[in-house]
DNA sequence: ATAGGCATTGTAAACGTTTACGTAACGTGC
DNA sequence: GCACGTTACGTAAACGTTTACAATGCCTAT
């Protein structure tokens, strides 16, 4: 049997509440020499505290919990990464719940478990919720706080790129280098993919263009790979991919069409992964801080100050050329 | 207040042990007519179960815990993936706990978590533990199993691919081509890294042939870029990198330095992750099925039953040429 | 009518902690 | 010697469930 309070209680003679202060650290409750003896004793008979009795009388888990979509993207590790690390520094646990493929059911069902726990907060990774799931959410009284997704709100905690800054600055990058036929390849039809296309748009409206270019897409490779073809009768120069994984498709569909990434065809993606470093030609990408948007997610959940827009930087790689101006 | 069964209790009349049949469906210990209107006061008192009692009375927490390395290589998302799916199927829940990188002392920590939490089993991916761990985790009397690692024995529950057999495949795969200087790159120096030089090794002496060309690593994209510059000077026409990652860091770092793969040198990867699909040319792999991997962990823990060793398959992509004999 | 069985429900203990409250012992200052 | 504060500890309730056991009522076979 694993041994209890109890039992270190028996073993050195005091109470149990003596042995669950000198335990918990209640410091100024008791004496160094009882201290000293309760430790010994629950040393020598291998005691572990039991974290759910502690999580019941206490009535909250020093637990966050992660709901995540299973996306084909690959970011996530970085995100969970940023979470698990900021997590254990306040001295909380993460459970990482699935939500599936933006399966409605899955995501309702993650958010209940969650909710069965009493955890202290409540992170979601690149969902989208429905009506409902945000009236459950509301209604728990627990934190939560979306992750690499705004809702366009501020009345919901979120953590993310600014979106349509993002998108702007790519496409300023682009437009500065002389490309005026900019397309924009695999964003969804949510709010990410609105924001980003809002930022595109308006990047080339203040440059009075009206012509824009955009395909819808799940930013997955496959995505990615047979997007391009939709392209090629567009003439663009350039195309702006909302993933590394769609860049990465968008590529080798290019290669393989015959179309010389960057001399004929210039692809920016979004994200910037290690993906990026793997291709050839590597991939210029504004890169988001993934890790920063999962760490600063958990301040924010946790009641600590945290930014809503995490800052994104343009890494130049190899697969953006400069074209004359007029072309 | 969130409501509990004694709140539903008091409103339909019947006692607590009354509404805990019913809501745990302990069916034929109650009429239909009193599951009725406990239902309907549940429903409308908005309650949801408090995990964490059940747990405490149960003494069994229905949770797998996953102990992660956060280790550079990327085939974890389709651990994680199966071993969240078999899981969900057996009704339990997934806590991660990240170990940090072969960090020795979190490791050790996320064990003592694990343990605190009263999970129903322990998952340990691509961790080699040392001897006071597995003590810890032998003394706990919790179930545990070692995923896509293999001790080299059958006292510890494992399951994984059989790396020794796996590098003598690869190897074949390669004299069957006619290639008979072959290099083995990244590999690490525990069980794994060990297993898969065993295979290597046998395949090469099976065919009389004397030379091995071993490089360390630690499965890293950085890693293949370093090592690539070490199998230069030893003429080898064929690497079997370690991971896709190494692949394609020796990838790159050859054509950077002018050597056309496969043309001048082939290239297999062991992984076969999306990594392989992504460069140029595509990566030949010997692809490990990290799924049913992840999937059949879960079973070895829960005592269902699974096999230690998953079938691999080689997929062929681009990376390999045929040489002529003798060459 | 009666014993036995079954269906349905209630009572109360148990799970392992934390913590409000009470209390005893021991100064300390007067 | 007394009031008081402090220190150290114990008692017992509480957290929200599950479940062994007891109790009740009803039905059936005799």
């Amino acid at each position: 049997m694993k041994p209890t309070i109890k039992d270190i209680a028996a073993e050195s003679g005091v109470s149990i509440a003596t042995v669950s202060r000198v335990l918990s650290h209640k410091t100024g409750t008791y004496s160094e020499k009882t201290q000293t003896k309760i430790l010994a004793v629950a040393k020598r008979l291998g005691y572990r505290k039991n974290s759910t009795a502690v999580e019941l009388v206490k009535k909250k888990a020093a637990v966050i919990a992660l709901i995540i979509n299973a996306t084909p993207t690959n970011f996530s590790t970085q995100i969970i990464d940023g979470i698990q690390r900021r997590a254990s520094e306040l001295g909380q646990g993460v459970i990482i719940l699935y939500a599936g493929n933006r399966n409605a059911e899955l995501q309702h069902q993650a958010i209940v478990t969650a909710l069965e726990r009493a955890v202290s907060g409540i992170l979601l990774a690149a969902i989208e919720p429905d009506a409902e799931d945000l009236t459950l959410l509301k209604e728990s009284h627990v934190p939560f706080c979306f992750v690499s997704v705004y809702l366009g709100t501020d009345k919901v905690l979120s953590v993310s790129s600014d979106n349509e800054k993002l998108a702007a600055t790519t496409t300023d990058y682009l437009l500065d280098r002389g490309h005026t036929h900019i397309g924009l390849a695999g964003v969804d039809t949510y709010h990410t993919g609105s924001q980003r296309i809002a930022g595109y748009q308006k990047a080339l409206a203040a440059r009075d263009i009206q012509e824009t270019t955009i395909k819808y897409g799940d930013y997955s490779y496959e995505s990615g790979r047979q997007l391009l073809a939709e392209f090629l009768p567009l003439k663009v120069t350039a195309i702006i991919a909302a993933s590394d994984m769609v860049a990465a498709g968008l590529l080798n569909a290019a290669q393989e069409a015959g179309i010389a990434v960057p001399e004929q065809l210039s692809l920016v993606s979004i994200d910037g992964t290690d993906i990026c470093r793997i291709t050839t030609p590597a991939l210029t990408s504004l890169t988001q801080d993934f890790y920063q948007i999962g760490a600063q997610s958990v301040d924010r959940v946790m009641g600590e100050k945290a930014a809503t827009f995490v800052p994104v930087e343009m890494v130049e790689r190899g697969s953006v050329k400069s074209v004359s101006r007029g072309g």
